[in-house]
DNA sequence: TGTACATCAGTGAACGCGCGTTCACTGATGTAC
DNA sequence: TGTACATCAGTGAACGCGCGTTCACTGATGTAC
């Protein structure tokens, strides 16, 4: 085997940067992204401060490889989730998929969370882009309709994307034992909100 | 007219501590309140950074005075407009109030939706108490029911209001000309979800 | 395979800076008599 | 009304601290021949 395509160099870089990604979301879920030093993050990363140089700018620059690396990663897959239960079931397979990801990895979620509406203008603007894919995709998922990338997403399906965020933030106060309660009312609500129009 | 009940002592301390808190919402809304200094503070309301604890211990006090004399009473002069238009027109009447609300106090609307999910637990608890309160009232003046202050309020009130906010921010993102326009999809959308129980 | 050179992640010392906080003091306002 | 004292918001000097950033250097790994 000596068709390595990486280098154990590469390899060594890349683990030390995926480091400091997961000592900053550890640390953020205490205090708040915005709060965090250059500093504090290599020194929970296991590095010295100026290393920190070697893989990021700047503390904004590791946002934003946190969220196109990571959130935008989970988002895709909570889209295919949906997608691939056509129809009604959509919504409760949705809401399982994000459950599960509020479980495997409760930092990320919070993270993406808090920064939907953080003092970054540019962590809001990436998250809210893959917010309205999400977005997209349920609404295909759910009425079997082609999306149309140029135009927004129909606006009760980013709605049912929003409580969904919601609800996982929620759920994620409560003990994990109790974070089976809120699944249904969201269920139902997410229902309400992207079953077909009717007269009201 | 000897029956001051105020000394000018103390409008003078009263109008200095308002000072602290305006400019800390102004500063705030462009990088947040968590990146925000004592001294940056008192910079910007025009005190030596030593005078700001003769109103405040630090700067999280000053967060949850805002939140206590400003948030929050917004958030019950918006439950009670709802309740002033019982049934069904509660719902556009709730949006309208939280329009002008914006319009009159932006850097209060940032402010409360971003530490909603920011990175202070004390000030997350207090915004989500009086967003309960909200919910609570909302529900009460579309069905008529007398609140019970003992449960939590209906998940569905709940989700309205965190629409209601969502639609909010989603407005202050557009240039005020253009913030009419989120109104009735959302006025839509709330009515979906708080209309009474039906089968699925 | 061996050798000479290039690359580059990691480092420690050093810098200037703004921070939160303490302290003792000032002086205008309020209060007691 | 006048006087003597109390209160207390505001202040400038000073402190120690951790921050972001620069710099020149080290040494292991990778590459060319």
């Amino acid at each position: 085997m000596r068709l390595r395509v990486t280098s154990a160099k590469k390899d060594e870089k890349e683990r030390v940067r995926a480091n400091l990604m997961r000592a900053a979301l550890q640390l953020s879920a205490a205090h708040g992204f915005a709060s965090l030093g250059l500093r504090e993050v290599s020194r929970e990363g296991g590095i010295a401060p100026t290393s920190f140089y070697r893989h990021f700018a700047d503390m904004q620059e590791l946002g934003l490889a946190i969220i196109r690396e990571h959130s935008a990663r989970v988002q895709r897959e909570l889209g295919e989730r949906a997608l691939a239960a056509p129809g009604a079931p959509a919504i409760a397979e949705l809401v399982d998929a994000a459950w599960e990801w509020l479980a495997r990895d409760p930092e990320l979620m919070l993270f993406t969370l808090a920064e939907r509406h953080g003092a970054s203008a540019a962590f809001r603007e990436q998250l809210r882009a893959e917010l309205a894919l999400l977005a997209r995709a349920l609404h295909q998922a759910v009425s079997g309709e082609k999306p149309d990338a140029k135009s927004p997403p129909p606006f009760a399906a980013e709605a049912a994307v929003v409580l969904l965020f919601e609800g996982c933030g929620r759920a994620l106060d409560e003990a994990p034992p109790r974070r089976g309660k809120a699944r249904e009312p969201l269920i139902v609500a997410l229902r309400r909100l992207l079953e077909p129009a009717r007269p009201l």
